[in-house]
DNA sequence: CGAGTTTGACCCGCGC
DNA sequence: GCGCGGGTCAAACTCG
């Protein structure tokens, strides 16, 4: 995998969800889907306001921006989680044998259909923050074919037997089977909360640290959010507790991490996954505009930003913690 | 009594 | 072809 996500840096293909102490009352991704989806010409609406050149610069700098944020948050997450990660078999390269993505397995024409449910239902699923996210999914490649998986890492008490990942969905327990690499049990669970929603949700202790919970989503809900934070990814969901801000998100084009920090009200969201590149005008653009000023500018609002945030060095911490020696 | 959970059986794709 | 193993089903069970 680290090959597969980790090489897309840049201003290539790399998807920016990047919202550093920027108000979150605009999401951020759906202004750079305007962005991207509009020829030059047509931004700002195609009216009378039509953008000057000027606006359309600074939308054009502020892409760039949020490249180069996504690509140094990508590069501290890869170094925070990377170990952790791979452990947890989210490591195609690592675990060959045993491919990440559901859609390698047995059940791939049952997925294959329910890929197809889920596509069908993005366009009602998140009012917030991963709306574009999952929409940028499905318009990448021009089809539904694509199944969202997506992994949550929560620390829990070692003692509570129980694989109940919170999320604010409902779920309902189908099954429980005890997998070969891991004594612990796997859970697995459907969305309750409509009967039509495809997602569905494993919930396994970490072989390696049985307080750490991985809860695997598969799907996207073709229903709001039950909570009242609708709109956010169940896997993103932190919340309580000592739960990593950090989810990773698998489709079958590659993973996605989406660093959470929203308690805070600055949504800091790294999405980088294998999606097409984007187009060359806009690979230009990022060039121009990232001079070495810039970069170093936005090094430091986005340390600033990071450090601080008490979820991000609280979960720097957690993942110090897990890389010492135990004595 | 209904909803949710448990758990053994079954299905099915993959590797040998 | 056969065994393995992950995923799902469905009857039995539990609980409010």
């Amino acid at each position: 995998m680290d090959a597969a996500w980790r090489g897309g840096v840049g201003c290539s293909p790399v998807c920016l969800d990047l919202c550093v102490g920027l108000s979150p009352v605009r999401e951020p991704s759906a202004a750079r889907h305007e962005l991207l989806d509009r020829p030059a010409g047509c931004r700002g609406g195609g009216d009378s306001k039509s953008m000057t050149n000027d606006e359309a610069k600074i939308l054009e700098a502020k892409v760039t921006q949020m490249s180069e944020e996504n690509r140094r948050l990508t590069e501290v997450i890869a170094r925070l989680y990377g170990g952790q990660i791979a452990r947890l078999g989210l490591d195609g390269s690592a675990s060959p044998p045993r491919p990440v993505s559901p859609l390698s397995g047995k059940k791939r024409s049952r997925e294959s259909m329910e890929t197809a449910n889920s596509c069908d239902a993005n366009s009602n699923r998140h009012q917030g923050g991963d709306a574009d996210h999952a929409e940028s999914f499905a318009a990448d490649d021009g089809t539904c074919r694509r199944i969202k998986v997506s992994r949550v890492c929560r620390r829990i008490d070692p003692s509570d037997t129980s694989l109940v990942v919170k999320d604010g969905y409902q779920w309902r327990k189908y099954g429980q089977k005890v997998t070969r690499d891991n004594p612990s049990p796997r859970a697995y669970f459907r969305c309750a909360f409509a009967p039509s929603c495809p997602v569905k949700k494993k919930v396994q202790r970490s072989a390696e640290d049985s307080s750490l919970l991985v809860a695997t989503y598969e799907g996207e809900h073709n229903h709001p959010h039950p909570s009242p934070r609708a709109g956010e990814l169940p896997a993103a969901v932190g919340g309580a507790g000592g739960s990593l801000p950090c989810s990773i998100s698998i489709n079958s084009s590659g993973p996605t991490i989406t660093l959470d920090l929203t308690k805070n009200g600055g949504a800091v969201q790294v999405v980088e996954a294998a999606h097409p590149p984007p187009p060359p005008d806009l690979k230009e653009v990022c060039r121009e505009v990232a001079s070495p000023e810039f970069r170093t500018a936005l090094v430091e609002q986005m340390a600033s930003a990071l450090t601080s945030d008490p979820k991000f060095t609280g979960a720097l911490a957690a993942a110090i913690l897990q890389k010492l020696p135990e004595f």
